[in-house]
DNA sequence: TTGTAGGCGTTATCAT
DNA sequence: ATGATAACGCCTACAA
């Protein structure tokens, strides 16, 4: 098996210098035109290829973590795609960890992101994340995101969707156009931000329509099957006039319970995010599109300018949900 | 801003040379319990962060490439997870890049992993991919494992489901259990040897069954849109007793577009993979499940073998897929 | 059990 | 425009 070809065999083969190798590489420096193709050439014969490792022991790396709660949820594959595509695009690359939404596995692969040297951190926290994270994502001074979920007190760039918006879109669409007087909100994990800032939003729509309006709120998992579960109970226990769910998911699998048990199309449901599957479902989803994969693109772009200093203070970002009504809120009650 | 502390800093701080300091982060050599205490101690008032690109300059890296077509697929999404979260749980971290489905981007993110030094591969080839990314793989020289897609003339491991047998199983589930008589396979890259074997499987059942049964076989993107299209071509064109789609997404795709076009339950309609959502949709999908976590698991943990160089040589494993017959094929025609 | 010293492949500083 | 040389942080014979 044949040594690894450095830059130093480059050199020698070219005739010239370790440094002007470099030159040439990296563009860096003024190298004559003939000496350039020179090394460009013995490149190529020796199969020359770059070595980022090394290069990282002087310069700053290429690398960038990135944590996600469950790389299999389908709005944060969306969000993913954006995020890489961005990346590579820009000759970085992503060093992705999934910490299941849970604390410690999330410190956990904080830690063997800093040892392998990440240049920056792009974090969707897991639920629950206080503090403890920012401070010590700062002690650490890495340029960071925070993406698609905040954390309280953190003042480093957040990009994600208005989420009190999103909530009251939803509420009002319900109280407005269909005069529910009972709304379920259903799902999310009782200490997401994300759950309590659409709830914020819930109330607004509801205290603006000025009719009184009985708001549950129920906390499930984030699968089809704590949705089916969840339908199941709210068919046995009396139906909302309007439920209101944490994500697509959950919310395919209560329609799916509600027709199990006899009550199709007997209340409103509408979910989140609007993946692609929503459009298909029967009755189709009328869902809060947040565009994940734009919200991916947008964050990697704000962290690469953070990283070449080019902005002077990145601030935060969020993006405008969108309500898509379809038939799993028609009047077909 | 203070300059890194490194382990040089941790020797003297803990009054012993870099080789013992050394020595207790990596576990070999012997030293004192006395020592190694005192040495743990200097990092933790010091907080040492273990450099990992330094370390690999020297020993092999800790860090695995994974190359997938797109990242936000759902199926690829549950394969992903079952990869990422067995190397991590091994100190690896995975470096994921996604080439879209295209050949040249995926010869331009190998490169890059290349230069990232990644101390293997797992990759799920891109649509086309032939010999070139083989010898192109072999003359690098890393462990590498392709995953749920194979090319032909590769000799390296593989882990995948049996396609044939997954065509087979819908197939045969539609002539013998629905006497259909028309069947239609749709979806999937024409050239995609997933494509191909599932076919193979499908025309066995069909000589099998002994009767006359016409196939028509077509092709379209994975995209739940692609499936609408297409269904209300099929619609349009006279549909067949059953449609086999390529996946699960697809076949979402085209049972709202039967539903719009009133021919709901005019067809069986069977799905692949059996993605979360499937048994949630309405009617619920039958399908071939292929369980890509643990598919990604069962791969990564070959890959790993491979590397820690314990196994001789490595076989491919082939997963039986399984078919989860639901209510898109039950007999309410 | 602990220390010495050389090397991994690149970049950066300073001459020339 | 190009070259010599010192880092960068760690690993690992080899010596003590």
């Amino acid at each position: 098996m044949a040594r690894r070809v450095t830059l130093i065999d480059v050199a020698r083969h070219a005739g010239v210098s370790r440094t002007t190798a470099s030159y040439v590489l990296t563009g860096a420096g003024r190298v004559s035109t003939a000496t350039r193709e020179r090394v460009q050439a013995s490149i190529e014969t020796l199969g020359y290829v770059y070595n980022e490792g090394a290069a990282s022991l002087r310069r700053k790396g290429r690398t960038i973590g990135v944590i996600v709660p469950n790389i299999d949820r389908p709005f944060f594959g969306e969000v993913l795609s954006g995020v890489e595509s961005t990346f590579t695009a820009s000759g970085y690359m992503a060093l992705m960890v999934s910490t299941r939404d849970r604390l410690d596995q999330q410190a956990r692969l904080l830690r063997m992101l800093r040892e392998h040297q990440v240049a920056a951190l792009a974090i969707i926290p897991a639920t629950g994340s206080n503090h403890d994270l920012v401070s010590s994502i700062r002690s650490w001074d890495v340029p960071t995101v925070f993406l698609s979920r905040y954390v309280l007190g953190a003042t480093e760039p957040y990009v994600g969707s208005d989420e009190v918006l999103g909530g009251y879109l939803a509420a009002d669409h319900l109280v407005r156009a269909h005069r529910c007087r009972s709304i379920t909100y259903l799902g999310g994990p009782k200490l997401g931000v994300a759950r309590i800032d659409r709830l914020t939003g819930v109330h607004r729509a509801l205290a603006e329509s000025g009719s009184e309006v009985n708001l549950v709120d129920l906390t499930c998992e984030s699968t089809v099957e704590a949705g089916i579960r969840a339908g199941h109970e709210l068919a046995g226990s009396g139906l909302p006039d309007g439920i209101i769910c944490h994500n697509d998911t959950v919310a395919l699998g209560v329609a799916r319970a509600l027709f199990d048990a006899g009550h199709a199309g007997a209340t409103r449901i509408i979910g989140y995010d609007d993946i692609a599957t929503a459009q298909a479902s029967i009755p189709s989803l009328t869902s809060v599109a947040t565009n994940g994969r734009l919200l991916g693109e947008t964050a990697a772009s704000a962290l690469l300018a953070v990283i070449s200093g080019a902005e002077p203070a990145v601030r935060s970002h969020l993006a405008e949900p969108q309500l898509i009504v379809r038939e799993s809120c028609g009047d077909h009650a």
